[in-house]
DNA sequence: TCCGTCGATGTAATCGATTCCACGAGCGCC
DNA sequence: GGCGCTCGTGGAATCGATTACATCGACGGA
């Protein structure tokens, strides 16, 4: 492959001005940028980035670990990042740590390993050493989603609260009484979250939410189905069940069916996470919709602050509830857009 | 951020001793030995991926080009890649195409310019002049699941072929004769072999496929939608409509569905690749799985293969059919697996 | 005419690793 | 006892870019 010197050569002038004119820098004479631009185009060159990072200390790469690549949300919140960033000016490497803190420690280092710019994180767990080190050490980072609470770091989010009274509300309505959560894993902001404005939500109409009725899962399929599972072992099982993500909804749609039971008729359903195809699943489900594709952008906007040396600041977004059939059928649907 | 030279200070050898130990070479004394780990423990070293990169000429990381992440299947697949890769120590950097070919190029100029040891690409056109010229030029390459005809260069695939003869089977023995399909991109093989699986099969039964019934779409949900709207609108609408993909059979659901019509007593649907939320639609999809993830995984055998030096085999692997209820009742479910 | 300035260019240092080569010490063998 | 090997080590070149600094010529003003 044609390096930087052979361009020179072709062109009969140094290295130095060949770097000037790809680098466009000013006191290039047209002469010499002309035939710069000729032996580039004759020998097909293209500029090693890999030598220009290393001089140059910067990759114009940006590193993104998230939790779980398979979940249609993070797929979608990805692919706005790439967008994002491709407009900047940056490329993205996806580190993807199926939610499992040794494989989110691989990605991070890795990551720092080849020196990207800055990394955008949706941490798995309550925070590893050696994310806490990198963020101390000055690595620019933003949390998306989730965060670590005590670092000093912007974090781009969602808050579901509102919606989350609009769904309980929602559900009163319809006369459901005995209201379950499948959680998120504990270690994460989301986790806890989405159970604890839940609560509150429940506490506004006076309604309770029993040990029982909260089931604990790690926003795999696998564990919706098992804590579904367990609600309707329960002697007195709930009338809904709220997921904490769509792919633990899913699971809890698997266990329903497993049993021969539907949906709301036998157990109402709604979810965190809103996703194409619960337009079309039987019944149509009800669910917490983010705004995900302006969270990525966001996101990387914020990033892209600190690596440039501007302030970079935290972005909280309302999500909204889309009410489908799975709650049960109403009469006027209220979509109250929360603020 | 501590170098090589602060290692050497600290642990009073030259570099080139710790560069030994680093990657452990055989001639370097257990004393030296130990003094160099203890002062890269006590520095928090870690060595720049980026000047190890420049000097021996590999990244140890794949690039991986696909069509559209958001495309379930897709997703699976670069899951799965990135599993084999980090298994053999490679990193991977997915470049999303979204089915455009500028896209496409960019991705791919990107990634040859940060040097990345080998190609997978799942091409959106019939190959681009740049894909071309890397491939003749030596860059380690491989296809997977689609692939540019007359470049020496192994594909991973999965064939359709025997799945789609089941399927037509199935549709004929549920009494159907107006067999439709929405296919993908002429440009892709993919979107041309399916048709022609397809129709294939359909001559198996003495159908034809007339053009009326073949819809051309662009593997993207919107696409399917238009297409069926299509279909419903002529004179003698089919019975049956085949989508090439999951995202078309989307857009075929939304259709049927904003007419108010119903599936499979209106227009019965099935489609090419099989995603978990197709057990859940109203009604469940009858679908062609392709073995996703040993796909993935073969591909980054073959390229690694490329990479060190061995040959790099094509591989092709067998769908198979997976019935479930929208294209009508069947009394006894029979799922030939194919061969 | 001479000097200072500015624009265009080249030389060489530099980034952080790997690796070839040279060198010295120790050891075995004849 | 000397010769030659092997082993451990360090110096320095190298990868391909960027960039500080030096140089040189032209040009303008006094």
């Amino acid at each position: 492959m044609a390096s930087i010197k052979d361009v020179a050569a072709e062109a009969g002038v140094s290295v130095a001005t060949v770097s000037r004119v790809l680098n466009d820098h000013p006191s290039v004479s047209a002469d010499a940028r002309t035939r710069v631009l000729a032996a580039v185009e004759t020998l097909g060159y293209r500029p090693n980035a890999v030598a220009r990072s290393l001089r140059t200390d910067q990759t114009h790469t940006l590193g993104l670990v998230i939790s779980d690549v398979m979940n249609p949300y993070f797929t979608e919140l990805a692919r706005s990042v790439e967008e994002e960033a491709r407009a900047l000016g940056y490329s993205v490497i996806i580190g993807n740590a199926d939610e499992r803190p040794d494989l989110q420690d691989h990605h991070v280092r890795t990551l720092l390993d080849r020196r990207i710019d800055g990394l955008l994180v949706s941490p798995t767990d309550g925070g590893s050493p050696l994310m806490l080190d990198a963020a101390r050490a000055g690595t620019p980072m933003v949390f998306v989603d989730r965060w670590i609470p005590g670092v000093d770091v912007p974090v781009v989010r969602s808050d579901g609260r509102g919606a989350v009274r609009d769904l309980v509300a929602h559900l009163h309505r319809l006369g459901h009484r005995r209201l379950a959560i499948i959680a998120g894993p504990a270690a994460t902001t989301t986790g806890r979250e989405r159970v604890e404005a839940f609560r509150e939500a429940l506490a506004v109409f006076g309604l309770e939410l029993p040990d029982a009725y909260i089931g604990q899962g790690d926003f795999q399929a696998e564990s919706g189905r098992r804590v579904t599972e367990g609600f309707l072992d329960l002697a007195e099982p709930p009338e809904v069940v709220f997921a904490a993500d769509n792919l633990m909804a899913l699971g809890a749609l698997d266990a329903v069916r497993a049993r021969g039971l539907r949906v709301p008729d036998d157990l109402a359903l709604a979810a965190f996470d809103d996703i194409r195809w619960f337009v079309h699943t039987d019944p149509p489900i009800t669910a917490i919709a983010q705004p995900t594709g302006e969270l990525g952008r966001a996101a990387v906007r914020a990033l892209v602050d600190r690596i440039e040396g501007r302030p970079g600041e935290s972005v909280t977004l309302p999500a909204r509830l889309v009410v489908r059939r799975s709650c049960g059928e109403h009469s006027t649907p209220v979509q109250r857009s929360t603020t």
